[in-house]
DNA sequence: AACTTGACCAACCGCAGCTTT
DNA sequence: AAAAGCTGCGGTTGGTCAAGT
């Protein structure tokens, strides 16, 4: 009945199932469970996450008892478990969406959930293929006209593929002094590479930096490049302290969220969330937009990760500035909000949806708050956004 | 009604990259 | 510097369901 034999298979091997083999048994040898998830474990699962937050995964099974590996946990909780998921079809738009991000990234499954907010990179992938399939035996081209010049294979010769092969363009064209585009750029661990210069929010009306522009036209209006989208997962940042000494840290290192009493009233609002302390005007004119420029992204996708690394700690003062308005405890990446419609419908225009994802980008960057407390705080992270504004506005 | 096919979905696997020891 | 551990990503597999034959 199942495809997945929870005995056999777990058999094999001796895997301790916390490297990123199989998981077959846990680190004491017991036999991990695979297979569907019960909503008994769900619940397990949602009860380990609320108390403790994501990451370390396999602890999971050493503190809740659960019977699964640690990949298997966060599989489960990033597609199906966490908080403002969208479920069902995907709208025309979102379709859209992904034919216009599959024609630039290729098969970057994360880096197109980065921006298809409440959706898992699974989906993505699922639904891509999907159409790759259809589309193969219809012998239709894999993107529409409008799409295909934005594909790097605009030679709009159908990239049909089998499903199983990977769909990413070759890029024919490179050898013929086109600028390079790859779909498929390094891969970037949401962490390693973030490090896209960021804006001196005090910086005079635009500047470049390395290959990327920022240009700060007015306060309230400006554009950066963004950064290479996450999805909205768990960073892997371990810990960060600019010299401001804002500090940074994900569960991983404190599983147990810390107390919100440090901070003062203003920066928590009634139920224990934080609130941006400055006088935030939501009424704002929604001016602020990235700059979406594919050329300018590229060229810092395909920047050496070594860079990243060294980028980290050199966080512009002024960004730092902002960060320190940010609890380092807070712990909830953008999607910790039960309020879907919320959730998407700050992020409507095309500009500020831009804006909007890397804001929560940098949201996801900090941990939030008790877990306990997600889900009751629509406003929390995912105004973000205008939070930046209330700060440009003040400042 | 039984069978086939396609679409959709959930979950596994292996690998790579990063962090920690 | 190397090894071990952890996490995330992309590819793949296989079950379920609905529509078609």
């Amino acid at each position: 009945m199942t495809p997945y034999n929870n005995g056999s298979a777990q058999s094999e091997g001796g895997s301790s199932g916390s490297s990123g083999g199989k998981c077959v048994s846990g680190p004491d040898g017991a036999i991990l469970k695979k297979g569907p998830w019960t909503a008994a474990e769900d619940h397990v699962l949602m009860e380990y996450v609320k108390k403790h937050g994501e990451g370390n995964w396999n602890s999971v099974q050493k503190y809740s008892g659960l019977n699964r590996c640690g990949k298997s946990c966060r599989l489960r909780w990033a597609n199906h478990l966490r908080p403002n998921l969208k479920k069902g079809s995907f709208t025309p738009e979102e379709e859209r969406l992904i034919l216009e991000l599959h024609a630039k990234y290729g098969n970057k499954w994360a880096r197109m959930a980065a921006q298809l907010p409440g959706r898992t990179d699974n989906e993505i992938k699922n639904y891509w293929n999907t159409r790759v399939k259809r589309r193969k035996r219809q012998g239709l081209p894999l993107y529409p006209h409008d799409i295909q010049h934005l594909s790097p294979t605009s030679s709009l010769t159908p990239i049909i593929q089998s499903p199983t092969t990977p769909t990413t363009p070759s890029f024919p064209f490179q050898s013929q002094g086109h600028v390079p585009f790859s779909p498929t750029p390094p891969s970037h661990s949401p962490m390693s590479s973030p490090i896209q210069p960021f804006p001196s929010l005090t910086s005079p009306s635009s500047f470049e930096h390395n290959n990327s522009s920022f240009t700060f036209s007015n306060p309230s209006s400006f554009t950066f490049q963004r950064p290479v989208p996450v999805l909205g997962a768990p960073v892997r940042f371990k810990s960060f302290r600019d010299s401001n000494g804002f500090s940074l840290q994900t569960q991983q290192q404190s599983p147990c969220p810390p107390s919100l009493d440090q901070y003062t009233p203003n920066q928590l609002s009634d139920s224990g969330c934080f609130q941006f302390p400055l006088n935030f005007d939501p009424t704002l004119p929604q001016n602020i937009g990235t700059h979406f420029d594919s050329e300018l992204m590229n060229s810092s996708e395909t920047m050496p990760k070594q860079e990243s690394k060294g980028q980290v700690n050199c966080l512009p003062e002024d960004l730092s500035k902002l960060l320190n308005f940010v609890p380092a405890n807070l712990q909830a990446p953008e999607w910790y909000s039960d309020n879907s419609e919320n959730s998407n419908g700050q992020c409507l225009g095309v500009t500020d949806h831009n804006l909007c994802l890397d804001m929560q980008h940098l949201a996801s960057l900090f941990p939030i708050a008790s877990a306990a407390d997600y889900g009751q705080n629509p406003a929390s992270w995912d105004n973000l956004p205008d939070i930046c504004k209330g700060w440009f506005k003040n400042n």
